[in-house]
This record gives structure tokens, C-alpha cells and sequence, in this order.
RNA sequence: GGUGGGGUUCCCGAGUGGCCAAAGGGAACAGACUGUAAAUCUGUCGUCGUGAGACUUCGGUGGUUCAAAUCCACCCCCCACCA
């Protein structure tokens, strides 16, 4: 087994890559798409669902694992993966997200981001050291830093302002981290707003250090669609070719593929889990909203092509009164199906990169989600 | 038979002279959701009309009034208690 952080491109497609990531708890083929258990739980599936829908890794949040149940609490029981069950990788973020989503709890300053607790309202402080020493505990396999996301509609002075912090923030995680470095890989998080020269500063700066991959933070925030497409084209190919690069918070089935197309790498969105719970899927066929009337007599499977338990099993007029009636089943069976969803698109452009027919399926994907 | 309470738009339920097509909730029908304070939020919800607006509606009938879901009379149902 290679060790921790090697990262092995095996092949090409245009600017889509398929690679191997090592990690202390496995290899992770890439294109690959993490679903998100922000408390140490992938919503309404367990982890043996996680692993019948293919699942390699999966997400945890630094912010709410310290405030519930506590970082060391998590230590105490083995690390977060003997803690919930899941023997595969685990990615933490940060908690740098958290200052941008609860940004009227929170307090961006040069020593970090000082937060009032959503559960209960006390104040917290987290540094760029403290962040890491937080993920320690947890043991995640893929650390991230601590970030200031810069929200949409940012001006020029205030994005520049963020982007230079950042740059202290990453360099201060990095160094902290290497003084008492383990198995863990640590990430750093590329900013830059919706200012180009600002993101090829943050890239050019945060790539000039020994991180052990890098993301691009901060897109998804709000802005068009099509400005987020102009910057992931735009930043990605800046990246560093022989590191893991992973795109932040990224997206709908179309966005992970085209993200693929820009040369991304890595994928988390609460899409597929929170759409489930709102009844919104994503099927080979294109968006299903069950709730609506017309699949009330519908006997026909959800997703023709699925192979998940709720495919299989279940028809669109079961899932549909599941969901009307607020059973509990619908939320893990929409939630399987989606996460199994989002897992074969990447699944499938890996698939695609190595047989060089990334473009064809790309061009699949967009006429599916045309509408 | 007596006394008291009550019948409101699909359901529950506010409303006791004009600001009422009628609060609020539910149901129904749509939509949103992108490093999860989200099993959440938004819109529509009498009919016609793009709209202004018009029309119909608060158990029934008749009446008072410029104006009635609201006041009066009678009638029809329902509930509680007493005989």
C-alpha cells in the first residue's frame, strides 16, 4: 500500500482525469463524489446503505462535530470512523464554510473566525491550529484548512482583503500541521471571489505550498450559473497537475460532470441528500419531482436504469405516498437512490476518461438535464 | 317536550353591521434547495378575466339597513343536559 497523499493520474481525457488517491483507510478512485453526514451522518442512510450505493468516502463538519458531541469526546471513542461505523475515508471541512453560512453568528478576524454556537448560542474560536488539532481528534483522512469563504456580491477591496488572510490562514495550518504531521492529509481551500486576478493570486500562492491537495472554495454561493462555470473553467487548469483537486460544495449531476470536464477531481454537495428529503430526484431519466400528482398511479420504477434498493424494490406510486405521508422510509429510500445517483455519474465519468469517451458522455449528461 | 350551545369557502376553525372572497391551521397543487442552523422554505388555493374588475358564497326563506357571514322573524338540521 503507498502511503497516505500519493496520488496516481492513470489516465486522461481532454482536461477530465481518473486517478487513485491514498488514504490511511483506502484508495480513492477519482472522479469521485463524497455525499455529505456533516454531524458523522450521511441524513437518513446508514452506513451500510452508504456502501451498497458504492459511497468511498464521505464528508464530516469540524464546526458541528466540536460543539456536539465534542472533538475529544469523538478521540475518546477511536476517531469518527470507529465512532459511526464507517471504515472508509472521511473528509472533514473545516468550519470555514460555517463563518459564510452563519455569518451573523460568526466573526472573521486575523487570529480566525470566532463563532456564536447555533445550538446554543455560546462563543467559540476557531483557528487555523485549532481547526487542525479538531480534525486530529477526529482522525478524518483529508483534512481541510480553515477558510474564509468570500460570499457573493463581495467588492473588490473586501474580496482582496479575504484572499490575503486566507493565504496567512493556509500558510499557518500548514506549518502547525507539519510540526505533528500522521497519516492525515491536509487540503488547502483556493479563494478569490468573482475577481479572476484575486483567484489566480489565491491559487498561485496557496499551490506554492506542500499541501496534499487543493480545492477551490467559494463557488456555489449564489451567483449564476454561468458565472460559476466561467470561474471553474477558469481556475481549475491552474491547479497543480499532480494533486488531488476538489471542488468545494459542487453540485448537480451537470455541474460534477462539467467540474470533471474542467479537470476536478473530487465532489461533495448536500444536493442529492437534502433534495431527497424535499423530494427532489435525479435519475437517469432527468429531475423526478415524486410529489408530484401525475406519479400517483405510476407503477413503474423510479429510475429504470438504478440498481439501488428503492429502484428495484419500490414504484414511483409507493415512493410518491411515502413522501406525501411523510414516512420516515421515504426519506432513506430517496436519500439511497440519490446518493446512489450522484455515485454512478462519477462512477461513469471515470469509466469515460479511461476509455476516452469522456466528451460523448458529457454531452449525455447535458442533454438529460437540458431543461 | 324543556333549557342551553351550534350550523362559515375541500376539512378544522376565526369573524357578531362597512376595512370580508372572509384570519389562522390542514389538505390539495406547483416551485426552490449546491463545503447541511434545512424531514426546510416559497407561491397558488370561490368562478370568470392578462388586468382593472365583474359575478357567486357564510344551513334555508323572508325582512331591517345606504350597507348583512354579522341584526330581526320563521323554518330545517346537529350537539349537550333535563324530563
Amino acid at each position: 500500500m503507498e502511503k497516505p497523499g500519493t496520488f496516481i493520474l492513470e489516465a486522461r481525457d481532454g482536461a477530465a482525469r481518473a486517478a487513485t488517491l491514498h488514504t490511511a483507510h483506502g484508495i480513492i478512485k477519482t472522479p469521485v463524489f463524497m455525499p455529505v453526514g456533516t454531524v458523522g451522518s450521511v441524513k437518513g442512510v446508514a452506513p451500510d446503505d452508504l456502501e451498497a450505493a458504492g459511497a468511498q468516502i464521505i464528508l464530516g463538519n469540524t464546526y458541528h462535530l466540536y460543539l456536539r458531541p465534542g472533538d475529544e469526546l469523538v478521540a475518546r471513542r477511536g476517531g469518527l470512523h470507529k465512532f459511526a461505523s464507517w471504515n472508509r475515508p472521511i473528509l472533514t471541512d473545516s468550519g470555514g464554510y460555517q463563518a459564510f453560512s452563519l455569518s451573523k453568528l460568526s466573526h472573521i478576524s486575523e487570529e480566525g473566525i470566532e463563532f456564536r454556537s447555533h445550538l446554543d448560542g455560546s462563543k467559540h474560536l476557531f483557528t487555523p491550529e485549532g481547526v487542525v488539532d479538531i480534525q486530529l481528534n477526529l482522525n478524518s483522512d483529508i483534512m481541510m484548512m480553515l477558510d474564509e469563504c468570500v460570499p457573493y456580491g463581495s467588492d473588490y477591496e473586501y474580496t482582496k482583503r479575504a484572499v490575503d488572510l486566507n493565504f496567512r490562514y493556509a500558510g499557518r495550518a500548514l506549518e502547525y500541521y507539519t510540526a505533528r504531521r500522521r497519516g492525515n492529509l491536509l487540503f488547502g481551500i483556493t479563494q478569490g471571489g468573482f475577481f479572476k486576478d484575486q483567484r489566480e493570486k489565491s491559487i498561485e500562492g496557496l499551490c506554492g505550498m506542500d499541501f496534499d491537495g487543493f480545492s477551490i472554495g467559494g463557488l456555489s454561493v449564489g451567483e449564476p450559473k454561468d458565472e460559476m462555470m466561467d470561474f471553474l473553467y477558469h481556475c481549475a487548469p491552474l491547479l497543480p497537475q499532480d494533486k488531488p483537486r476538489y471542488l468545494m460544495g459542487v453540485g448537480t449531476p451537470l455541474d460534477i460532470v462539467k467540474g470533471i470536464d474542467a479537470g476536478i477531481d473530487m465532489f461533495d454537495c448536500v444536493l442529492p441528500t437534502r433534495n431527497a428529503r424535499n423530494g427532489t430526484l435525479f435519475t437517469s431519466l432527468g429531475k423526478v419531482n415524486i410529489k408530484r400528482r401525475e406519479y400517483a398511479e405510476d407503477d413503474g420504477p423510479l429510475d429504470p436504469a438504478c440498481p439501488c434498493y428503492a429502484c428495484r424494490e419500490f414504484s414511483r406510486a409507493y415512493l410518491r405516498h411515502l413522501y406525501v405521508s411523510k414516512e420516515l422510509l421515504s426519506y432513506r429510500l430517496n436519500s439511497l437512490h440519490n446518493i446512489t445517483y450522484f455515485l454512478s455519474v462519477a462512477r461513469r465519468a471515470r469509466e469515460a476518461v479511461q476509455t476516452g469517451t469522456f466528451a460523448a458522455f458529457k454531452s449525455e449528461m447535458e442533454s438529460i438535464y437540458s431543461n
